[in-house]
DNA sequence: GTCTATATGCGGATAGAC
DNA sequence: GTCTATCCGCATATAGAC
């Protein structure tokens, strides 16, 4: 795995680094150390630490990207699109820690440049996927702002694990994949149902 | 402003700049500057590095804390709390970007004892007071589940506003307070209305 | 309390040998 | 491609004067 590709071997090593530590965080000695190199091999590689930064994201984001359309499209009913759909992302979110993290890191300090290339390279696809399910599913949801509340509910769910444990009550087991696949499901088709949401409780 | 007690600028000026930066991209040196004192006397204030971090987040934590309870008993119905919460915590977490942004930092990079120190100041009473008022809206839903994903909503309303711009359709308006505010109760209700949810769309 | 001065090591980055 | 050796400024942190 050593000579395989030292480049490939570096991003994976340096991306592991940056995902859990941050950026800033994350020397270019650490992570030749971590690699098993030089810092001068690294500058060999890579121009400078923003451009390994990047390439970091490229790799992960790149090599993350799932065919989504044709997963979907396995699905008769739109229940069942909108089920393997949520799925999919709460595996994805919960599954591949590298991956989401860095997503955060993004939204958290990414540049207005880096944000746009993340959204073209992994959010668009999925999200405008997801928008027009929804749209199909109820024609009295907004969709995007339906879409966006299927997201941060994930997204929450990840974020709040970490706490959950020490609010009362909260069982560990509240934040596995499953549970948390079915406490998005619920929410989502409580949502589009298009019965009298809005009454008093 | 300078001279009326200078450890409290000092944490004015730091909690800012790790609320922006993060941590480790802030050197003891920019804070000095920033304040407008020498890294010395940082120091003199300050055993390290690490203590004025963690007295930046108390001071903001602590500075933060509102009385929620008492702003829910001025209502009456249960439906009208609900509201009145959502809204108290659209408002927390979208009008008070340092308070946020530190939020999000101790859940990303947080040590266990940090979080659970932000868990006993800030998350602890508000959630319990979220919980029970779930419980008490609906016999049928979890309702720890149910307020972590209220919470999740509005955390990640938030964070996806910044690349919700690229997102095609989405307008800016839609990450407004009220837009989320609106959105927020709109799913919240949905899910805690007792009927049945479950049926295929 | 706040400063100047300084110690010591870490940070990004490069030149040139192999 | 990878290394050794090195530059130099920045980082955390302290001693001691005022």
């Amino acid at each position: 795995m050593q000579n395989k590709d030292t480049q490939t071997h570096i991003l994976m090593v340096a991306s592991g680094l940056f995902a859990s530590k941050g950026y800033s965080a994350v020397s270019m000695r650490d992570v030749a150390s971590a690699v098993g190199v030089t810092v001068a091999n690294l500058y060999y590689h890579f121009k400078d630490k923003e451009e390994l930064i990047r390439a970091s994201l490229s790799h992960v984001f790149f090599e993350r990207m799932s065919p989504l359309e044709g997963l979907l499209q396995q699905y008769a009913s739109l229940d069942d699109r909108l089920e393997a759909f949520v799925s999919w992302i709460v595996q994805v979110i919960f599954g591949d820690e590298l991956f989401t993290r860095l997503v955060f890191r993004e939204l958290m300090d990414g540049t207005d440049e880096r944000l746009e290339y993340l959204n073209k390279t992994v959010f668009q696809e999925p999200f405008d996927l997801l928008v027009n399910l929804i749209a199909e599913c109820s024609g009295e949801a907004a969709p995007v702002m339906t879409a966006v509340s299927v997201v941060s509910l994930v997204l929450g769910n990840y974020q709040l694990a970490r706490v959950l444990p020490y609010l009362t009550g909260a069982s560990v087991e509240s934040s596995s994949i499953e549970a948390v696949t079915r406490q998005v499901l619920l929410v989502l088709r409580s949502t589009l149902a298009p019965r009298a949401a809005r009454r008093k409780v």
